[in-house]
DNA sequence: CACCTGATTGCCT
DNA sequence: GGCAATCAGGTGA
């Protein structure tokens, strides 16, 4: 049991993030297996935070693969990604969706409901109680833990363009597990 | 189900 | 000043 390689292009490592398990313990542990993701490229990729090059809110997705990089989106949400690639690329991997594998109780009520618990970027980072506090986090020694899980059945794994972006539409660089 | 809207904050143009 | 990698609740078919 390893961490996955999220060396190499990025929508690979995304794909390696599928069934792996994104893991906090604020008070009671919590955790999710990751169903959907979104790649994000660096100076070649128009829709991405990195593509005019570092600035103060967007540095972590430039350091080492394993960074997380948490924006706050709309104003209100926080989302997490998974910075990947090489240090210095931008690359990063936007968590969008898992299923609630542990601490069902704690994370509905973050939630303050008990369905959709984490199918949303915004749903997963409150689900897991994931800040701005933790953006630059390693996730393989910080508080937000990425642990390895069963990786999916390739057959399952379905690759679609990403959403609420509007640029670069043509990318088919999100990638869901449906069964 | 599809579609619409308000909430709310920080960043870049 | 405009817009954004969203969510939740509402309406109507």
């Amino acid at each position: 049991m390893t961490a996955p390689d999220l060396s190499g292009p990025i929508e690979e490592a995304a794909k390696r993030l599928l069934g792996c398990r994104l893991v906090t313990d604020f008070g009671a542990r919590t955790a999710v297996v990751i169903e959907e993701v979104e790649a994000y490229g660096g100076a070649d990729d128009p829709a991405s935070h990195a593509y005019r090059g570092p600035t103060v809110r967007n540095a972590s997705m430039f350091r080492p693969a394993g960074t997380l990089y948490v924006y706050r989106s709309y104003g209100i949400h926080w989302c997490a990604n998974i910075a990947a690639g090489a240090e210095g690329e931008g690359k990063a991997v936007l968590i969008r969706g898992g299923r609630v594998v542990e601490g069902r109780e704690t994370v509905e009520r973050r939630r303050g409901r008990t369905d959709h618990l984490a199918d949303g970027p915004g749903k997963l980072a409150q689900a897991l109680g994931i800040t701005g506090e933790h953006d630059g986090a390693s996730v393989m020694s910080g508080p937000v833990r990425l642990e390895p899980g069963p990786p999916p059945d390739p057959a399952s794994v379905h690759a679609t363009p990403r959403i609420g972006i509007s640029r670069a539409t043509d990318r088919p660089w999100r990638f869901v597990i449906r069964r």
